[in-house]
DNA sequence: GTAGGGTTAG
């Protein structure tokens, strides 16, 4: 109760304090005009501002309050008689809040020495440094700033020894500011007057560069210090280690860190954060935990800062399955996860198709009220077609479309329109392409490759080829991609409709079309084919050929073609598109088939036997173990993965190969097994049984590896 | 609460 009564008495007298002196002396009261009129809305906000500031801060502090404040009576108290001065508040509490409010007039006046000395009349003559550089401190308005600091040079008359902590507290607000011109032009204004700057003056110098993003002005101030007589200290050190790892200036940044370590300066878990990016930013993780490590024997405490930088890291370096222990580590020293954490957690998950993590950070981020971005609902998508979990992709779609903060853009249809294709989902996926249409997106290259695949899928060839028809009348050049799909679909078309399909092929990619037409025509004369296959697969871009040669492969085998289908992949391995397919050690020979199609895969299993048979036959021994890696990955378009695929084809070739039951996509076979078999399978049979032993791969899929 | 101090994702 007592509080209140103090409350209204003090803000009554601030107000009127306040308003009496504003008007008295900086506007003359004939001139004086109302808002609409007024000469100056800045310096008019500012009254208003000003003056409702003093009075929110002074009901709380006022202790020398009285009952006769409630009365709501305006009195006149002229700021400039003793009375005024006596009335000012007395207790520190008081006194700070009645400074930082001086502070906010003084941030949001006009920037000119006669405004600021109105504001700040209330002080009177014998303005402490205390009360100056209290007040400077909390300068945000570099404009005004340095009529506050004239003020309080001219009321002080401090000795440049003192001077320059008002310098050094007025550079703050150009920092803050973000004006690093500024901050320049008022060190120079320091140098004229004769006043020295020390370690202060060049790290707030030095942090401002950094915070204007000119970190090579950081290092050009932190030059200049041996010149002014000033030597780096902890934190001038601490502020260049972070500004040279901010230039990936490595070496300057190590030397620097060493200098602090020798000197036992202590650096905080800011600037670990910033040598741990500098290593991040390199995709150099080894070095981050290094540094990591490091801190931690240093006795710095990691920050929730410290771990997303480090998780940033791993998701730049791809290590993906380390996230999980970086997370957990985090939550067992107590630093709570904030949004950076989640949406990083998020996109390092996604991105490696780690279903379930990614899928519970999102519930989650949910759980914790926390606004999904578009990018981070598209990568969740993204990751649903990849992994193909339609359901949940619909109920992310239907979240995000109801969530309020964000809208679906076009890679979010793209996603959606994906999902549905591979899963075969033909009306859903039209359903989804005409929704992005009413929603103001055209169809990309990338939508119309899924529906493609979906028409294919569906064996609807003639939507097929109106899909290739509204890619051209797009306006949009078929890629590789879009022509590794049209390939993919022929291996699923009877025979008799194949002349639709090359004919787009060939108006996609004449040096396609020409091969294509080699092999459906099944043209003789290798040496042709060879050349035409080489130069087209010359003519793409590397991150593509890959994909090329699978889908090529896999129409040599749809069309019962296997000695075609070696060729492509002789072609293949002799470009290095393909590479260490064969390894053998002393203990073990393997056959690596990642990143392969069903056709190309089972193309060189059979080729591998081959290459068996002849070690067996040229007396050569075999080792211990012989293994095929399949890997466990899924194919995008097809239900099963190669893995499985295989399994039921090496049944069909009765190879006595096992799944490896702690090796998950190893497929094993000892030497003793291997052996026998080969023997029984007889030198007769050689790659031409190919043809028989494929039926399955005619599902193939197109691999985007 | 009275001159130094920021860092992290895409």
């Amino acid at each position: 109760m007592a509080s209140c009564i103090c409350a209204s008495h003090s803000s009554l007298f601030h107000d009127r304090h306040y308003v009496s002196t504003s008007i008295s002396s900086s506007f003359s009261l004939r001139n004086f005009k109302f808002p609409n009129a007024a000469s100056s809305h800045k310096s008019l906000s500012l009254h208003s501002k000003a003056s409702q500031a003093l009075h929110q801060d002074a009901a709380s502090h006022d202790p020398d309050a009285n009952s006769l404040s409630l009365s709501k009576t305006r009195i006149w108290v002229n700021p400039n008689s003793p009375r005024a001065k006596h009335l000012q508040p007395k207790s520190p509490s008081a006194r700070y809040s009645y400074l930082a409010r001086l502070t906010e007039s003084l941030n949001s006046c006009t920037p000119s020495a006669q405004h600021v000395s109105t504001i700040l009349k209330g002080l009177r003559d014998n303005v402490s440094e205390r009360d100056a550089v209290f007040i400077l401190d909390k300068m945000t308005n570099p404009e005004t700033a340095p009529f506050v600091l004239g003020h309080f040079r001219d009321k002080i008359k401090p000795s440049t020894d003192k001077e320059v902590i008002l310098y050094n507290a007025t550079l703050k607000a150009f920092r803050k500011s973000r004006d690093f011109e500024g901050a320049e032009k008022l060190f120079d204004e320091m140098l004229q007057r004769g006043v020295k700057p020390d370690n202060i003056t060049f790290s707030t110098l030095i942090n401002s560069a950094r915070m204007c993003a000119l970190p090579d002005k950081a290092v050009e101030w932190f030059k200049k210090m041996p010149s002014f007589g000033c030597e780096p200290d902890a934190m001038t050190c601490s502020a260049m280690v972070s500004a040279y790892a901010q230039t990936n200036n490595v070496d300057m940044a190590l030397s620097l860190y060493g200098r602090a370590k020798a000197e036992k300066w202590s650096l905080d878990a800011s600037t670990f954060s910033t040598l741990i990016k500098m290593y991040g930013v390199l995709g150099n993780y080894v070095e981050c935990l290094r540094i990591f490590g490091e801190m931690k024997v240093l006795g710095v405490k990691p920050t929730v800062v410290t771990y997303n930088t480090l998780l940033g890291s791993l998701f730049r370096s791809k290590k993906s399955w380390q996230a999980k222990n970086v997370y957990k580590e985090m939550i067992s020293n107590g630093v709570s996860p904030d949004f950076i954490t989640y949406a990083t957690l998020l996109r390092i998950y996604a991105g490696a198709q780690y279903r379930e993590d990614a899928l519970s950070v999102y519930k989650e981020m949910k759980g914790n009220g926390m606004d999904m971005t578009v990018d981070l609902y598209n990568r969740l998508l993204d990751m649903c077609a990849d992994v193909g979990c339609i359901e949940e992709a619909v109920e992310i779609f239907e979240d995000m479309k109801s969530s309020g903060t964000c809208q679906p853009d076009s890679l979010t249809f793209s996603s959606l329109i994906t999902v549905y294709s591979c899963n075969g989902k033909v009306s859903e996926a039209e359903g989804m392409l005409n929704e992005m249409i009413q929603s103001g997106f055209q169809p990309t290259i990338y939508v119309l490759t899924s529906l493609v695949q979906c028409y294919g899928r569906a064996k609807q060839t003639d939507d097929v080829v109106k899909i290739f028809k509204q890619l051209l009348d797009l306006g949009i050049v078929p890629d590789v991609y879009f022509c590794c799909c049209l390939l993919n679909v022929m291996t699923q078309t009877p025979k008799e409709e194949f002349g639709k399909l090359t004919d787009c092929i060939e108006k996609a990619n004449t040096r396609l079309g020409s091969v294509v037409r080699y092999l459906v025509e099944g043209q003789e004369g290798d040496g042709d084919f060879r050349k035409e296959a080489s130069e087209l697969l010359n003519s793409i871009d590397f991150k593509v050929k890959k994909p090329l040669c699978n889908c090529l492969i896999d129409l040599c085998v749809s069309l019962n073609a296997p000695n075609r289908a070696r060729d492509v992949l002789d072609l293949g391995l002799m470009l290095e598109i393909y590479k260490n397919i064969q390894s053998r050690s002393e203990t073990q020979w393997s056959l690596h088939l990642k990143k392969l199609s069903v056709g190309a895969a089972i193309t060189a299993l059979h080729v591998w036997i081959n290459d068996l048979s002849k070690a067996l036959e040229s007396w050569e021994d075999l080792p211990p173990l012989l293994g095929v890696n399949t890997g466990q990955g899924k194919h995008k378009y097809s239900d099963k993965g190669l893995a499985s695929v295989f399994e039921s084809h090496l049944r069909e070739l009765n190879a006595p190969f096992h799944q490896a039951p702690d090796k998950a996509g190893w497929f094993l076979v000892t030497k003793e097994a291997a052996k026998s078999w080969l023997e029984s399978r007889g030198s007769a049979e050689t790659i031409d049984d190919l043809n028989s032993q494929v039926s399955g791969a005619s599902t193939v899929a197109l691999q985007y590896q």
